[in-house]
DNA sequence: GAAAAAATTGTACGATCGTATATTCTCGAT
DNA sequence: ATCGAGAATATACGATCGTACAATTTTTTC
């Protein structure tokens, strides 16, 4: 009949779950019996999913990096590599984290501060993770230069730092302080900082 | 003797510990215990200097803002009002994050990502002190750009949210992804944005 | 130095955590 | 229709949490 099992499918659903409450209450501080309550299971039926806490934490930071990467992939490889790439980057970087169905707003932005003074294996997955974003990022500003997209005085690896830096803002922004803005000023904000990189 | 009560001391003490762990820990999973080994008192000992977890927890806000006013506020009064002045607040904000001795970074960074999915009085006071620091660095922005310090093209909220960004992104790479040139990386970029929003 | 006040300890309570195990229930394959 | 595998429940264990309160020690005050 389906082509996945029970016991796929509901880890599937628990996993998604888990990452969404883990942007309001951290990453850290998931609970069997908090995610239990959300897909309507006992605490024990949940943990029976997994080996133990941090193998369901490294699932939900594997999930998260999928579904970000489902997001930015289509968008950056319409544009053309170099600086229109990192401007597609860019705006679809946004525009994930504004429709983002998780209620705690940026899986990344959440899970990176939690998990910063905590060494281990979640840690290492969320830092992984955020470099390879920022790594393609670098990429295509360092791409831009070398196609002379870029004004002189423009430095490739400051711009893809600032790009990422705004998205990291707009995000702290609606979430903390409710701005409903954020993301129409980080909007004009990357415009304003990717005009001023490109070469006059 | 002292002009400082035991009880004063005692109190500023664990204010100060627990301001410490929760940049490492997260403020909203700090616990009497962990902060009782710190300063080597007892569970109950600590937790008698607070009616309850919550108000020590606003003590603590209160002791990182403070702290953080006392960097800033010297460096951003030396310089002139308008552009010179925000230059100074974005300066002044990179080295204090990067001297900081909290171990897990920008305690309002760490703290304004725990709470934003944690509605209450923390929560309210961290977003408080969130938007003091990024209303001050607006104002100067906006008496900069009505000085004719900025070029017509800049936006100046814009320009006062970049800078902000940059100092949280710093933050996150040194902390997250153990960069060590995260301040210096900042720094450039910095002085490239002000210098790109400066009248020509 | 004695008495009052404050600081700290020890202890107990209920709640929740992760984990482990035994039992019951639910399906899908035969 | 039956049987067996897998999914979910019920339950228990030790640990830790915030809070409360009595007992004790330390500091201040007179």
């Amino acid at each position: 009949m389906h082509d996945e099992t029970h016991g796929a499918r509901r880890r599937r659903e628990i996993v998604a779950a888990a990452a969404d409450l883990s942007t309001a209450e951290g990453l850290e501080s998931l609970s069997f019996s908090s995610i239990a309550k959300e897909v309507g299971l006992t605490k024990a039926g949940v943990a029976a999913h997994f080996e133990s806490k941090e193998a369901l934490q490294l699932e939900v930071v594997e999930a998260a990096a999928s579904s970000y990467t489902i997001s930015l992939a289509p968008a950056a490889a319409r544009a053309e590599p170099g600086l229109p790439r990192l401007a597609a980057l860019g705006f679809a970087w946004l525009e994930h984290l504004e429709s983002i169905e998780y209620r705690g707003g940026c899986f990344f932005a959440a899970a990176g501060q939690a998990f910063a003074g905590r060494p281990g294996a979640v840690r290492d997955a969320v830092a992984r993770h955020t470099r390879r974003l920022l790594h393609a990022m670098n990429e295509q500003a360092r791409l831009a230069k070398r196609l002379g997209e870029l004004a002189a005085r423009t430095d490739p690896e400051t711009l893809a730092f600032q790009i990422h830096a705004l998205a990291q803002e707009a995000n702290l922004r609606r979430q903390l302080l409710d701005d409903g803005d954020a993301f129409a000023g980080a909007r004009s904000a990357l415009e304003q900082l990717l005009s001023a990189a490109k070469k006059p």
